[in-house]
DNA sequence: AGCACGCCGACT
DNA sequence: GTCGGCGTGCTC
């Protein structure tokens, strides 16, 4: 429905913490509708907005300012202004700080102007050099070509082409602007699936021809080519007309996706995350919300492009805790895809080697349906997994490698094959003290213990980004040269690994690598090329990328992250251990994992060592109903940050003046926190647990309009699949 | 979230 | 005497 001078006033959602969209005035003469995006005063400046539906409601008259301008764009889509209210209204923030989200493009609103090209004419040139003939051949194509694009095509100058143009034999034609990526084809590559892939990919394509919603969860072990199997529902959906968008975990890295992409569809998908230059941002939105751009791989925030006709949404890694945004707005891209694919009537696929506990429950009770890839593709065999008992075999004074883990490594050099050391902590120590005092570092602003970067030479906060030079006395008593590093960090391990194996080839990898992005591509392109022989590395070695040459992955502390009283634990140790020793034996040779731990018969490396993961997840499904956490069928409650224990107690005690009876409140210090989602800055948390959302809702309401005031933030803690609520 | 206004400390 | 710290409050 068009709105005019007629309607007089419109709302409009507005980048503020609002809690409902503004009304504005309509000029005479301008026309807008609902998804319109429009330039409003708001106080003294001028704010991009997106004009919502229904009428403005009662606002005094004299309050209303007129609306600026109307952008030349496509509407913001019904579903997904649908879509922002829902994710508002389930995160509990205000709608104008979701629908910001969507509006972080602004120079994209106008339409991206037409480009100069330059087109062959009838006339002759004066002179006919070698360098002109070039460029005349290629411009005998009778199609308009760009100045730049066409000097290099031919390999001259772009003088050349000045010459030409000034004597009239290439004259200006404006043309529009070229897309970001080349279409992709869904009838390029494929076709060499096994049969079992074959067959989940088939099961995929019916679920896109049914164009209704529904969640499929892809189980396939690592290296079984989910992604391939996707693909086929992606090629499906593109025959359809509709676009689709593949969400990954921190796909600035994610390099060979877009290659097996291109591999599959002759071109690369659009790409959307935060590191994506500012000009490329602004042209690959405008060209979604066009529906030129049919395919975006992008981070989380690629939920919020304005897709007109989006038609299947893939998660790839939805396990990943990248997944979590936990700034401003608190969301997990995973669960608000499938809602997303819910209001577009569409299906969601999310695909995991080592899927969430709650995708699993969520599959086992028929929500989701399910594939399993449970064989490795082609030769690829998967690695065999043993437990190194540190009790048994412990590493040499002062070291943190087993004779075990030593003795394979340098097999694994010895037979020109690739190892990788993984331990989960950056730098050089988690913990250095004094020897005589017995003073510990800690962060002056969040108390935790400051990790030492010997290669830096510095001492710094893994929380909050404090960092100090290491200083050669105790702060504490004075004594110099008596402090004592604790514990190891990979820059520690790779000083053993020197000391094991001086010829070796090492490098370290972690992502406060100097040089960032670039650098950490050029190195992880240089492992798998073979230029190193032992890589020791943090999480990011085992995400996604392929060493063909790997052979052996041992885990320095396999039971790292199991103690930390997150409930989730023993699920993301379980996955993140999964991955790393899945980055092994990709191209058939064989291949060993080797788990460095305390406690062999741990649920965690019993379900690795024997690869019986099924037995895992029933376990941790049963924990979890034991202790009544997500994912089932109870919220998780509200969190409110406070620096301080006293803070923190007194927010309690204002929070149960102000809690219905039923509401269980606690306080919690890090350790205890429930839910790693909730790891920030703050240090205390309140939960309150409550058994119904709409509970929940009016009771925050209350909170904010009449409780406590606390000096940090409230906010909501859900962690729920969202599919009960849908 | 921005951006104003507003009221108390160290400086051209 | 002013520049500037960030505390409170408002934006259709």
């Amino acid at each position: 429905m068009k709105r005019d001078s007629q309607t007089g006033a419109v709302p409009v959602m507005v980048p503020v913490p609002a809690e409902a969209p503004y009304t504005y005035a309509v000029p005479a003469g301008m026309t807008v509708e609902p998804g319109s995006i429009v330039r409003v005063p708001l106080g003294p400046r001028l704010v991009a907005g997106i004009v919502w539906d229904g009428d403005g409601g009662a606002v005094d008259a004299k309050k209303l300012r007129p609306i600026d301008h109307v952008f030349d764009c496509p509407p913001v889509p019904e579903p997904m202004r649908r879509f922002i209210d829902w994710v508002a209204t389930y995160t509990l923030s205000a709608p104008g700080m979701v629908a910001r989200m969507i509006l972080r493009a602004p120079e994209a609103f106008d339409p991206e102007p037409w480009i100069e090209g330059l087109k062959r004419t009838d006339a002759e040139p004066g002179r006919l050099t070698e360098a002109r003939a070039r460029v005349l051949e290629l411009a005998g194509d009778g199609l308009a070509w760009t100045r730049s694009g066409l000097a290099h095509a031919a390999g001259v100058s772009s003088s050349v082409i000045d010459g030409l143009k000034a004597q009239g034999v290439l004259a200006a034609e404006m043309i529009p602007p070229r897309p970001v990526v080349a279409p992709p084809d869904p009838t390029y590559g494929g076709g060499r699936l096994s049969p079992e892939q074959a067959d989940g990919a088939a099961e995929l394509c019916r679920t896109v021809a049914e164009d209704r919603f529904s969640v499929t969860l892809i189980d396939g072990v690592t290296g079984s080519g989910k992604t391939e199997v996707y693909f086929e529902a992606v090629a499906a959906a593109l025959a359809q007309g509709r676009q689709v968008l593949i969400l990954l975990p921190e796909i600035a890295l994610t390099q060979a996706f877009l290659e097996r992409f291109q591999d599959r569809f002759g071109a690369k998908p659009a790409e959307w995350h935060s590191d994506l230059p500012p000009r490329m941002r602004e042209r690959v939105w405008r060209q979604v919300a066009e529906g030129q751009t049919r395919v975006v791989a992008g981070a989380r925030s690629a939920l919020y492009l304005p897709f007109p006709k989006l038609g299947l949404i893939v998660v790839d890694e939805e396990h990943d805790p990248a997944f979590k945004q936990e700034d401003r707005v608190f969301y997990s891209a995973r669960d608000m895809a499938v809602v997303r694919a819910h209001i577009g009537g569409f299906p969601a696929i999310l695909a995991s080697a080592t899927p969430s506990v709650e995708s699993r429950v969520n599959a086992d009770q028929g929500r989701y349906r399910r594939i399993a890839l449970p064989s490795r593709f082609a030769d690829a065999a998967l690695p065999d997994i043993r437990a190194v008992d540190l009790r048994r075999a412990p590493p040499a004074r002062g070291g943190f490698l087993s004779p075990v883990l030593v003795e394979q490594v340098r097999r694994t050099v010895e037979r020109g094959e690739q190892a990788l050391l993984f331990l989960n902590r950056r730098g050089y120590a988690p913990l250095t003290l004094c020897r005589v005092c017995g003073h510990r570092f800690q962060c002056p602003s969040c108390s935790a213990w400051l990790v030492e970067h010997r290669f830096r030479g510095q001492l710094l906060c893994h929380h909050c980004g404090h960092h100090e030079p290491r200083p050669e006395a105790c702060p504490e008593c004075g004594t110099f040269d008596h402090l004592a590093a604790c514990g190891p960090g990979i820059e520690r391990i790779a000083e053993e690994v020197v000391g094991h194996f001086p010829e070796a080839r090492t490098i370290v990898l972690s992502s406060d690598m100097l040089g960032g992005v670039k650098r950490l591509r050029l190195e992880l392109d240089a492992i798998a090329k073979g230029e190193a022989d032992i890589v020791i590395g943090t999480q990011l070695v085992a995400k996604g990328h392929n060493f063909p040459n790997m052979t052996l992955v041992g885990v320095v502390d396999a039971d790292l992250g199991l103690a930390n009283g997150d409930p989730r634990a023993a699920e993301r140790t379980f996955q993140l251990l999964s991955q790393v020793t899945g980055r092994a034996g990709r191209t058939g040779k064989k291949s060993l994992g080797l788990l460095q731990t305390f406690q062999p018969d741990h649920p965690v490396m019993r379900a690795l060592v024997s690869g019986d993961a099924a037995a895992f997840y029933e376990r941790e499904i049963a924990e979890r109903e034991r202790s009544g956490l997500p994912p089932f069928g109870r919220l998780a409650g509200i969190v409110v940050s406070a620096e301080t224990r006293a803070e923190a107690d007194g927010h309690a005690r204002g929070l149960r003046r102000a809690a219905p009876p039923a509401h269980d409140i606690s306080v919690l210090g890090p350790a205890e926190a429930p839910l790693a989602l909730i790891a920030g800055r703050h240090r205390f948390r309140l939960l309150v647990h409550g058994e119904r959302r709409s509970d929940m809702q009016g009771f925050l309401r209350t909170l904010l309009a009449n409780g406590p005031k606390p000096r940090g933030s409230i906010r909501v803690q859900v962690d729920i699949d969202p599919q009960s609520f849908l």
